[in-house]
DNA sequence: CGGGAAGTTGAAGCCAGTCAAGATTTGTGG
DNA sequence: CCACAAATCTTGACTGGCTTCAACTTCCCG
């Protein structure tokens, strides 16, 4: 696979990363920032739709997402599909690659994505000579285990009202901590049936269930914009801990 | 927290363990043994029925199992619970907090344990000096991270008797791979409430589904025991891919 | 031998899946 | 810029897999 808008390489210095400025990310030390500039290998944009890695298939490369959404999902035998997690900027993308040899789930552009992109064959590098960032590694892999345990427990444990209202809880809160948002709505670019095949609802009942979402004004997501006006309230219907959320995770 | 058991230190070296000699566990050097042998503080005996580790909370040790079983919950709200996982000989346990800062869930013992602690603190200290290790670290959260992706698309997208074999099928083969099989037999000592609660599903049905998968002579869970005669038609109501397993891990 | 925990089984009800059709939006080529 | 096609969203009706309720059995362990 090649990416011919691959070639204008270092289009954006890490240093004047616009993420770098969010307080949802740690800030860098100058050494890390260093690092990271010559860790980086290139730029990458591509358009909506465009698979990016492929369930089963190593990657050379890995991606921090600077801008765009995506989907990280699984493909079953029989073709159902499960989402098992949104990507939105900042987002490390292919660890699994890295450090398990294969990607263990594909990921898909949503909207048009520009992408940082890593060697792969350096992460080895970074363990050894850079063990603050490896930490920082292994620190995104368990926060991705945590989400996904509590995605389990969601999709296992709740009813479909509070099964959407935790993703739709979720996704706000992250994009309002990326500064996305416009007030209380953030842009949702998503398809009904990828929050159904998030969490584990048939179309149909998603759509049922976020009208009624709508009517009881707990979150409404009309025309791919998401407003909550009250995310307490959401959040409770949801089962979500607003005060016990990770406020700031390393960028790499 | 203090555990009377554990004065007695230095009880097996890390030589010695006779985990190290099963194939389903990578081969350690000899500088990778004497760190572990340092790195490790003590062993630990607990009964069956102790909660090892608590959501929510740090803990200032690290485990790893060497013999019994477990398990990884996660309790709700309103008392609901999700299995997240099941704990085998071998398997490191706290990771979360040694990385996270708190554990995301909670592990209890099902049957009497013995355990390998370790000191949190030296965690750090891994990163910085055994980046061989570090990076072992990672790979076992990020195997833990595709493990629950499996689950997730397992409980989300499958019915009642997919999702019982598919836990049944993934525990059979670890404690295969474990070599704590007699023939097609594999000691089980949960409860139906427990396989109910990792797959999602009430308790009533599990147990009507396993009947169901005793009666279609797919797998047998009696009297503490599961028997899989036949492990590929298992695995293929299941949806599991027997060809593509991991066959070794490493050991912390 | 008595009591509690775990397993088993049947019956009834409901939440969510499936089917189907129409409305709305998006995309595309003339 | 319009017309048609395809994708997405919406809604209603029906169905069924799973949950809940309840009672009974079996297995332990003191």
């Amino acid at each position: 696979m090649t990416y011919p808008e691959q070639n204008n390489r270092f289009q954006t210095r890490c240093g004047d990363c616009p993420l770098r400025k969010l307080s949802a990310f740690e800030e860098f030390s100058p050494q890390t920032l260093k690092f990271m500039q010559q860790f980086k290998v290139g730029e990458l944009k591509i358009e909506a739709g465009t698979q990016l890695l492929m369930e089963g298939h190593s990657s050379p490369q890995l991606f921090t997402l600077l801008s765009g959404m995506g989907l990280r999902y699984k493909t079953l035998e029989d073709g159902d599909r499960q989402v098992v997690n949104f990507i939105f900027p900042g987002d490390f993308i292919g660890m699994q690659a890295g450090i398990l040899g294969e990607m263990k789930h594909s990921v898909e552009a949503t909207t048009a994505m520009t992408l940082c992109v890593f060697d792969r064959k350096e992460i080895w590098q970074v363990f050894r000579n850079e063990p603050q960032r490896a930490f920082s590694l292994t620190w995104l892999v368990a926060i991705e285990e945590h989400f996904l345990g509590e995605a389990l427990a969601s999709i296992g444990q709740r009813s479909a009202i509070q099964r959407v209202a935790w993703a739709l809880s979720r996704i706000h809160s992250r994009l309002t901590a990326l500064k996305l948002n416009n007030g209380s709505a953030v842009p949702l670019p998503y398809r009904q049936r990828d929050i159904a095949d998030a969490v584990g609802l048939s179309l149909v009942h998603t759509n049922k269930t976020l009208a009624e979402l709508r009517k009881k004004q707990l979150a409404s997501w009309v025309d791919g914009h998401l407003v909550v006006s009250d995310k307490r309230k959401l959040a409770k219907v949801a089962g979500v801990d607003l005060d016990n959320e990770v406020s700031q995770r390393p960028l790499i």
